[in-house]
DNA sequence: TAATTATATCGCAATATTACGATTGATTTT
DNA sequence: AAAATCAATCGTAATATTGCGATATAATTA
């Protein structure tokens, strides 16, 4: 055993937890938070704001990419990582729509 | 090898990535869309609802309560869950603050 | 064209997560 | 008090994540 059970859960929460994960290492946040402020979209120039190793870095970029947050445009040998706009506010909204079904002082306990 | 290097990073991103990490499971969202529409607050309950063993709900009940997202009320021999308002909505906040930092249209590629 | 630069990927080791059955320690119920 | 119920924890197995060096591949520069 180990493996998630993904497959009994629906495709909505799958999606969020999909996103979630992609926000879940502090190293992905502070990439992500690079990205958002476009300070850096080379990948270079991520893997000297990071204190990780280049290899590791890419590793996190390609799980970023996965989860459809960023994409990477080649530009000769660099590449340039930028924001999805498009997936970037469905994660958001994904993530609200559940923060706001709780509603303030419904608390049973 | 293999340790998240989270003293690395900022308070604020370690932050973040903690509650994304909460949300990083479907079962766990799963039990946060409960919680948040109160439709169940005993364990047991919750239990119910989800595809799997009571003893990996509890693990993931710990899990929500470790990060903050959720409380518990012991009420008898049963245990009350509640999603806690205040670091629910830091949650909400710490997040939103990540994903409006990107301003539509910024992108550098 | 050879050397350099930029990035991705492979292989590996360390660690963390997911899941469950069994057990434990409480509270209720009988 | 004995039996049943509720939920946390322990132990363990399977799997996933994190991280890095080494290597591979492609583009650029000398």
């Amino acid at each position: 055993m180990g493996a998630t059970k993904s497959l009994e859960f629906s495709a909505k929460e799958n999606r969020l937890a999909k996103y979630a994960k992609a926000l879940a290492h502090p190293a992905r946040v502070a990439i992500l938070q690079l990205l958002a402020k476009k300070q850096a979209c080379v990948c270079g120039d991520i893997v000297d704001e990071l204190p990780l190793s280049q290899s590791t870095v890419s590793q996190h970029l390609k799980e970023l990419k996965d989860a459809g947050l960023i994409k990477g445009d080649i530009e000769g040998a660099k590449v340039c990582y930028c924001i999805d706009e498009k997936e970037w506010k469905a994660a958001q909204s994904s993530l609200n729509q559940l923060f706001d079904s709780f509603k303030s002082g419904s608390n049973c306990c």
